[in-house]
DNA sequence: TAGGGACCTGCC
DNA sequence: GCAGGTCCCT
């Protein structure tokens, strides 16, 4: 079964590209047609977004990320600039085409459709003025709402020491051991694999697939965790506090704090935490402990980034987090290419 | 409690 | 040499 919706929602209130490229999940690809792709939890999403115009309503490809890092760069393109563009898109909706064998209502939990973007925004700059250019470059990015905990889980244990290209390959090949759920245009769409079928993966088929040392971590994390009842353990973290998932969580082998407060953030939905990774150090440096510019991360050193962040943004932390951290991204990505 | 090296692989 | 860290050892 699958339908095909149509979404308005205020103009730039909702960025896919950003969105599916925010490293928040790694199942999203832009297709050749400009549409996007993606799959999470038990379902997949084909989307096209258009800005209506007046009366013609034209479908625009989305852009490339360099469009992203160009309005990132941009150095005039300060907090007037935001509000500027903000007026401009006022009475303005952009309107999705959203093809997908789950509902609508899945697809607005995913992107936390439900939280208004807007009082976001306003709430965070009250709090954080300092990230007024952040949201400025970074319209349209949110916070997301993955629907599977555990694949959500097995994902950020593919991210340690790892970069994004092999980390999308490395998740995709974890999804081929699920079920298929569906075939969209000859493609066979995986449901992510249980906790069970993780555990069983045997380390050499991993390796053979350029896990590295993963091969042996990501089976020996699940086995744990299977011990503790499995896929339902993973889940039943969302229903405890945030502390007491992020201490569940660090008993696992392989996950350390940054790893906890990412599954915390992303697959357990505790939006206060703010996983501190070498992005986000260096943006926080920047912004909150400049004594620490050039300095390496410890342990004291993140317990003091978390807390000040959390006691800053309370339960909007891991949507503010959003913006420092994927600033750092593209500018990192930007830096890169021009080394070319 | 802080600091440093190893760890798979791939790409610079 | 180093990347969306963790573990283990001084």
């Amino acid at each position: 079964m699958r339908e095909t919706h149509r979404l308005e929602i205020p103009a730039g209130r909702l960025d896919l590209e950003l969105c599916a490229s925010s490293g928040q999940v790694f199942r999203w690809q832009c297709e050749v047609d400009g549409s996007w792709f993606g799959v999470d939890g038990d379902h997949w999403y084909r989307v096209r977004l258009g800005r209506e115009v007046g009366a013609a309503d034209a479908w625009r490809p989305a852009s490339t990320l360099t469009h992203a890092t160009g309005l990132n760069r941009d150095p005039s393109r300060n907090a007037l600039a935001y509000v500027a563009e903000a007026r401009s898109d006022y009475g303005r909706v952009d309107t999705l085409e959203v093809e997908t064998n789950g509902t609508l209502e899945d697809f607005s939990r995913l992107f936390r459709l439900d939280w208004d973007a807007d009082a976001v925004e306003a709430e965070i700059l009250r709090r954080g003025p300092e990230l007024e250019p952040y949201l400025g470059s970074l319209r349209g990015l949110r916070l997301l709402r993955p629907q599977s905990a555990t694949e959500m889980f097995f994902t950020f244990l593919c991210t340690p020491n790892n970069n994004l290209p092999r980390i999308v390959q490395l998740v995709r090949h974890l999804a081929s051991f699920g079920a298929v759920i569906d075939e969209v245009d000859g493609r066979a769409v995986h449901r992510f694999p249980d906790v069970a079928t993780v555990a069983s993966i045997p380390p050499t088929e991993l390796r053979q697939r350029s896990f590295g040392y993963r091969a042996d971590t990501i089976p020996k994390a699940a086995k744990f965790v299977l011990e503790k009842g499995g896929d339902a353990y993973i889940q039943s973290l969302r229903e405890v506090g945030f502390e007491e998932a992020h201490e569940a969580l660090i008993e696992v082998p392989y996950i350390g704090r940054k790893l906890a407060d990412c599954i915390s953030l992303f697959a357990l939905h505790h939006t206060s935490s703010v996983p501190v990774d070498t992005h986000l150090y260096k943006a926080a440096t920047r912004l909150y402990f400049p004594q620490w510019e050039g300095t390496n991360l410890t342990d004291t050193k993140y317990r003091a980034i978390s807390s000040f962040i959390r006691g800053r943004f309370g339960e909007l932390t891991g949507w503010a987090h959003q913006y420092l951290f994927f600033d750092n991204v593209l500018n990192w990505r930007t830096r890169k290419e021009e080394r070319r």
